[in-house]
This record gives structure tokens, C-alpha cells and sequence, in this order.
DNA sequence: CGCCTCGTTGAAGGTGGTCAATTCGAGTGG
DNA sequence: CCACTCGAATTGACCACCTTCAACGAGGCG
């Protein structure tokens, strides 16, 4: 098995009521076995789509995912990446439904579990229980962290800080992700950060420059995390 | 009782599973038993610091909070508000510490549970188990919603936005809390929105005179609600 | 080869920031 | 009742970060 991801330990000292996690458990082998089934995809497919039905839920085993919102005018926003260990499609609208696409950054292999199914094993299974509870605060201060990079950091550092945190998320997903190749283009870091295109060429550009990251094969290359850290603290 | 919030009604259709809570039930009475102490706290006070070692969680019964996370550099950001219903102080950082602030904005009235034995309480009682869940998955929505708003509208637009669904919670919220009468400062917004004071002042001039909202005794009114939606979505 | 996506570059302009002075309002004390 | 104070809000001048528009280059794939 690929090293799974969310601790349960004893229930009262999970992700919630100590730190972060620190043996990896839940989501393992025996959890798998309540699949229904699975799914390859190839870079660049949907998973399921903003507005749709979801009666699956997924886990990811292998390769990076993007969850993208679209907005009433059109605009659209990355709220997240997942990487091997995390469930998607588990959120829901106030319709009930998908409240973002998924959208494949890499080849994925993903595990599909019936939705009524999956939280009936949550509330049967503590451990389950305990490590989903996890993923989701897990899921909350990221998305409490990178709202505070889009909304108070420069372009630059909303870059370098994006980066940085992906960097050290791969380093602990397993499921034969990278933690210095990171399967993005540059369209995606905009689409993530809510700046353009152009501006992120431009500032990838005086980055390379700098010697602190790389842009090769289509990926990400990190060259100096440490000076990569330094600007995204504000140097 | 004050409206309770987060409903579980059987646990296999709960928030996770279909739309927005439907029936209010949880946080009710029969929970508010565990409480160990209250707090009545005033305007501008702290009920917790970020870095804090927090043994306590908090039941807000009545008035807004604002949840205020300091970067490396100093800058400010408010993260999430919490009225009436929410449980705020649960999450904690990669070091097991409080990842932000909690400052009241208006007079509150708080209930305080002891951290292990709140989540003894969520492992053994499935209805607060999912309601519990229910309200973590929806600060999820909430923070990615708030995430796009940043990254994507201009000025105006995330002011109405935010105004918008503040409002659309403060009428569901109960706990006294007034649904055109925000308690909010300008700075509070510009903090929020990741903008600045003196930019929130221009924009809720402009605002003022088209008789979208006023600034009455401290607080935010809002007037037309029909048109600041449209404004929201992009006219 | 043609096509498509991705990345790059230049020029021009606007949204929103910075700095600084002033006003307003509520609370306090004389 | 008025003076004083302090934080919140307002306004003006200036400017820069980032966007927009447009054109072009490079690589992958039919």
C-alpha cells in the first residue's frame, strides 16, 4: 500500500484536539476493500464537474488533482489540490451538488466509493470517522491559508508561498508524487493565485532568473526551496 | 433555546450527504449541558490569541466573532466570522496551537467546553457527531467561497459579496442577531477582503449614494439587497 | 505541415495602494 | 453644556502593481 494519510491514533488525540498528524493510518488497505470500483485518468480529464449529481465520492491513490470553482461571470478559481490520500467529491452545494470540478494535473488512479456507503462506514467506524474529521479540518486551514496568501501577499510571494506549500504536501502524499516536480502550468498557478497569466510568465521569469525554481517538461522544477521559503515570509 | 444550527436528522442525510441543513437540531439544550463555564465578553475583546494553547473550545450563543489570522509579516487577515451556533477554538495548527485569533464584534455570550471531553462527546454521540462535522464542512464551503471572492471580483464587488452573504447568515443565525445591521467596521471589511481602509471608505461612498447601503451608529445597514445582490454576481 | 496549447514579450492604462491631512462621532471629564 | 480625546471614516495627490490587448515563439500531436 501507498503510505496512507490521516491519523486516528486513540479518537481523543486526533488532528483536532493535538497537532497535525503524525502516523499515518486511515484510509489503508482495509478501508479500500469498500470500493465499488476504480478509475484511470489521463491528465487533463474531469472527474466529475461543478453543478453535477454525485452519488461516488473518491479517493486518490495516485497523481494531483485541481478543484476548481467557476463563479457566476464566467471567472474561474482553483480552491484546492488534492493529492494521494485525499477524498473528493465528498463536498456538496446547498442544492446538493458539486459545489467545484475536478480536473486531473496528472495521471490519476482514484478509488470510487458509494457515497451513502462511505458515511455509513464513517459513523460505524470511529477510526474512519476520525480520520475523515481530520482530512476536512486538514482541508479547512488550507483553505484558511491560502486565502490569506491571495488576499495579502504580492505576486511574487503568492507564488513562491503557493509553491512552497505544495512542495511540502507531496513530500508527505506518497502515492509516487514528486516533491520537487510539481505537475502545474502556469495558467494553473494564475487560476489558483487570481492573477493572470501573463503576470505569473512574468514573475516565473525574474524567479528563474534568481535561480530559485525551473520550469522543465511541462513541470514545476523547485531549485532552492530554502530562498523559496525566505520570499514567501517576505524578503 | 436560541435557534440551534446544524441539523443531523438520521445520520445518512446529513450535510456531507445532501444539501444545506434543512431541520436546525444540534448544539441544542440537551448539549449545552457540557458546558464548564460562560463568558460574557464586550466589543473588541479577545477570546483567544493565535499561538495560544487552547484547552477550551467555545459555543458562540449570542453575537459576532471575527477569526483574525497574523502572517509572517505582520499583515492581518480575517479568515471567517462566527455567529450564533458556530463552535470556534476547535482547530488547531501544525504545533497544536490556535492558528488564529477570535475577537468579538459585538457583545457576546459565550459557552465554554472542555477540548477532550467535547470530542469524547462527538465520538459517542452520532448526532453531534454529524452535527459537528455539518458545521466544519460548511466553514469548508464558506472559506472557499470567500477564497474566490479575493482571487476573482474587483473592489466593489467583494464588498457586496461579503456583505451579501453575512446577511444571508445573520437571518438564519438566530442569537439576537440582526439581519441589515451588520456590526462591522470599514477596517474589519478591508481585512477581510484583503483591501485596504482607505479603498473600502471610496467604494462604500460610491455604494452610499446609489442607496445600496448606509453606516449608521457604528454598524453596516443594508438597504437595497436586491441590487447589491446583482452587484455581487458581476452587474 | 497545420493546429493547438502553453509560454513570452511589449506597450499602455486602470484598479487599487500609499501617505498624509482632516473631519466626524462617541465617550469622558471638566 | 462644552472641551478634550481617541478611533473610525473621509478626502486628495501621487504612483505602482498588475491587467489588458496583441503579437509571437516553442513544443506536442494529428
Amino acid at each position: 500500500m501507498d503510505q496512507p494519510h490521516y491519523s486516528h491514533e486513540s479518537a481523543e488525540r486526533g488532528r483536532a484536539q493535538r497537532g497535525r498528524a503524525a502516523k499515518a493510518f486511515e484510509f489503508d488497505e482495509e478501508f479500500d476493500r469498500h470500493r465499488v470500483s476504480e478509475r484511470l485518468l489521463a491528465r487533463g480529464q474531469r472527474v466529475f464537474s461543478q453543478g453535477q449529481d454525485l452519488d461516488c465520492l473518491y479517493l486518490v491513490r495516485r497523481g494531483w488533482v485541481a478543484l476548481e470553482h467557476v463563479l457566476p461571470d464566467g471567472q474561474r478559481q482553483i480552491v484546492d489540490f488534492a493529492l494521494p490520500g485525499a477524498i473528493i467529491g465528498h463536498q456538496l452545494d446547498a442544492d446538493g451538488h458539486a459545489p467545484h470540478s475536478a480536473e486531473c494535473l496528472s495521471d490519476c488512479w482514484l478509488l470510487l466509493f458509494n457515497r451513502s456507503q462511505f458515511f455509513e462506514l464513517v459513523q460505524s467506524d470511529p477510526r474512519v470517522d476520525a480520520a475523515y474529521r481530520n482530512m476536512v479540518l486538514d482541508d479547512l486551514e488550507r483553505a484558511h491559508d491560502q486565502l490569506s496568501n491571495v488576499a495579502r501577499r504580492s505576486g511574487a510571494g503568492k507564488i513562491a508561498h503557493l509553491i512552497i506549500k505544495l512542495m511540502d504536501r507531496a513530500a508527505g502524499a506518497g502515492g509516487g508524487v514528486d516533491e520537487t516536480r510539481l505537475p502545474l502550468t502556469q495558467g494553473q498557478l494564475a487560476a489558483a493565485l487570481g492573477i493572470t497569466n501573463v503576470y505569473v510568465s512574468r514573475m516565473v521569469k525574474s524567479m528563474r532568473q534568481d535561480g530559485l525554481i525551473a520550469w522543465r517538461r511541462g513541470a514545476l522544477e523547485v531549485l532552492d526551496p530554502k530562498r523559496l521559503r525566505a520570499m514567501a515570509a517576505g524578503a
